[in-house]
DNA sequence: CTTCAGATGCTCT
DNA sequence: GAGCATCTGAAGA
């Protein structure tokens, strides 16, 4: 699996953020372990123009660095004082902006997604928390193990322990797209329609038919 | 389905 | 000291 190269996050943060829906999150734990998932929901910030990015109008502080990054780069931060939020790094070199990854569906070792999020197996979750696996920043972090330990990380390392790589991607009228969440904070910012998501097409209805 | 309160600790002022 | 790119479980419609 090749992961995606780096001239695919150097690149208009909304473009990218379209673009990353549908892709494989692949994360190995320190044993070894393998998990992946496919990504649902994004949403994009950019330090240039957005009062919603914690690089607005280029602000450098200790926690907002790897904004600065290059393209590419896992930026990884604590929110709320118990979650951690993923976002990949976009656009060239010192231009602080990202993806924030909202949401994914569990493609590859689900019962160690379980285990981290809910600490049961997998056959014990409830209807409902197997639905919700990964449907949200602070989730997905969660489900696999991700904290500010793995932040700087490069995406494009295949033999780093977190990558992406291509996937099924959704077509582009498949793709929602809307506010962004939690900002409330950011004035003309929080309309900004820079949330994208779509419905994988395996998700089943109620009576259990394969829907698209 | 919806709202709501509370948990928790880091980051920047 | 204030605020935060969130989640859960409980309760109500």
């Amino acid at each position: 699996m090749e992961p995606l190269p780096r001239t695919f996050y150097d690149r208009d943060t909304l473009t990218v953020a379209r673009a990353l829906l549908g892709q494989l999150l692949v994360r190995t734990l320190d044993d070894g372990t393998r998990l992946a998932c496919q990504i649902t929901e994004t949403e994009a910030y950019i330090g240039r123009l957005d009062k919603a990015c914690h690089a607005y109008g280029y602000r450098r502080t200790p926690r907002t660095e790897t904004l600065f990054a290059r393209p590419g780069t896992a930026y990884l931060y604590l929110i709320y004082g118990i979650y951690h939020c993923l976002n990949c790094i976009t656009e060239p070199e010192g231009e602080p902006a990202g993806v924030l990854i909202r949401g994914a569906v569990p493609v590859e070792g689900e019962d160690i997604i379980a285990k981290n999020r809910f600490d049961r197996k997998m056959e014990e979750l409830t209807s409902a928390q197997r639905k919700n696996l990964l449907n949200g920043p602070g989730k997905l972090c969660q489900g696999l193990a991700l904290t500010r330990a793995q932040n700087g990380l490069d995406l494009t390392d295949a033999t780093g322990c977190l990558f992406i790589c291509p996937g099924p991607s959704p077509a582009p009228e498949e793709i929602r797209a809307g506010k962004r969440i939690g900002i409330d904070y950011a004035q003309e910012a929080v309309d900004f329609p820079w949330r994208f998501w779509y419905e994988p097409s395996f998700r089943k209805g109620r009576r259990g038919r394969v829907l698209f």
